[in-house]
DNA sequence: ATGGTTTTTACTGCGTC
DNA sequence: GACGCGGTAAAAACCAT
């Protein structure tokens, strides 16, 4: 317990501080004399000069007077506090299921029968209700995601595809839209070959990489999409031309992720590494050397990881066996 | 949970500018 | 002396079982 004298001692600094804040504020600053709170006018004024400090002050009380309880209950304007945990605050209209009326009596057969479908109709609505919303707010949420990524239309009509769907098979409870619209448009990046790697979609979503992760696989399931490995490929243009390199180094890249494909060697490996070994490489084959370092920055890629498969590459494309 | 594979981290030595 | 590069060992991350 050697943190409580530290701990009172901030308190009682805190304490003081409010005080001598009050106190400044209770001067009159023209001759220093006590000010006092005058309600019915709504004015702060001086005691000692008559200086009106301050005036137009909201009054917090009601604007009507009560004499007696009941009059309080019948005036008294104030439901329910509105809450955000609510897609609709708590505000639309919930049939109770008691079947009686106003004032407590029960209904007849054929009332409760009207009641009864009343209840379906009007769940029926707000569900539907709650499902727009939430779409609403996920594909916002791909729109902004994919601007800061700069993924094309193509993308963003993939992803709400999946959104979408995921939507309709009760994916959503248990998950938050947040996760699984960025799973949404992982997949949907990978699905059309623009690609972006976890770490990319991890810097613009708000959801941290181990629940997308997560969500990402499970929708993966249980929708039966159909998504390949990543081509190693489709991330070359945007690193090339990132580390402003001309189409030859770009070309060579290619050709020697092609290669390697058809040896086999590029199964297993991360397509990411194997994209930044090959455009290292190529910079080196066309004389226009970028370092290890500035590819494994705009790729986030280790320089071993570079160093390895631009290695296996170059080994591959001249015939020598590993 | 476990084991195998891949990637990353951290460190070292070498050559060059 | 800083920088780019190569290599290694151990840790961490990932994936299928």
């Amino acid at each position: 317990m050697s943190e409580s004298p530290s701990r009172t001692r901030i308190s009682e600094r805190a304490e003081n501080e409010r005080v001598s804040e009050e106190t400044a504020e209770d001067v009159c600053p023209e001759c220093d004399g006590n000010l006092i709170n005058d309600a019915e006018h709504g004015e702060t004024v001086c005691k000692e000069c008559g200086l009106v400090v301050e005036e137009d002050e909201i009054d917090p009380g009601p604007e009507w007077r009560a004499f007696d309880a009941g009059e309080r209950d019948q005036k008294s304007r104030v439901g329910a506090p509105t809450t955000n945990m609510m897609h609709d605050k708590g505000l639309s209209t919930n049939i109770g299921w008691q079947n009686k009326d106003g004032y407590g009596n029960a209904l007849s057969s054929r009332q409760r029968e009207k009641m009864q479908r009343l209840r379906t109709w009007n769940e029926r609505f707000r569900t539907r209700d709650s499902k727009e919303r939430n779409l609403k707010q996920a594909l916002g949420e791909i729109d902004r995601m994919a601007s800061a990524l700069g993924l094309p239309e193509n993308v963003r009509e993939t992803a709400s595809v999946i959104y979408r769907r995921a939507l309709e098979e009760d994916l959503l409870p248990g998950r938050s839209i947040e996760g699984v619209a960025t799973a949404s448009l992982y997949a949907a990046a990978r699905q059309v070959g623009n690609p972006r790697s976890l770490d990319e979609l991890d810097a613009v979503s708000r959801v941290d990489r181990m629940e997308l992760t997560r969500t990402y696989r499970y929708i993966v399931r249980e929708l039966e999409l159909e998504v390949q490995p990543a081509d190693p490929k489709s991330y070359v243009p945007r690193f090339t031309s990132e580390l402003n390199l001309t189409e030859e180094v770009e070309r060579r890249a290619r050709e020697l992720l092609d290669h390697a494909r058809s040896e086999g060697m590029i199964s297993g490996k991360s397509p990411v590494g194997l994209a930044a070994a090959a455009i290292y490489a190529a910079s080196l084959l066309t004389n226009q050397k970028v370092t290890q370092s500035q590819v494994g920055d705009v790729a986030d890629v280790s320089e071993v990881t570079i160093r390895n498969r631009y290695h296996e590459l170059l080994d591959a494309d001249t015939g020598v066996p590993a």
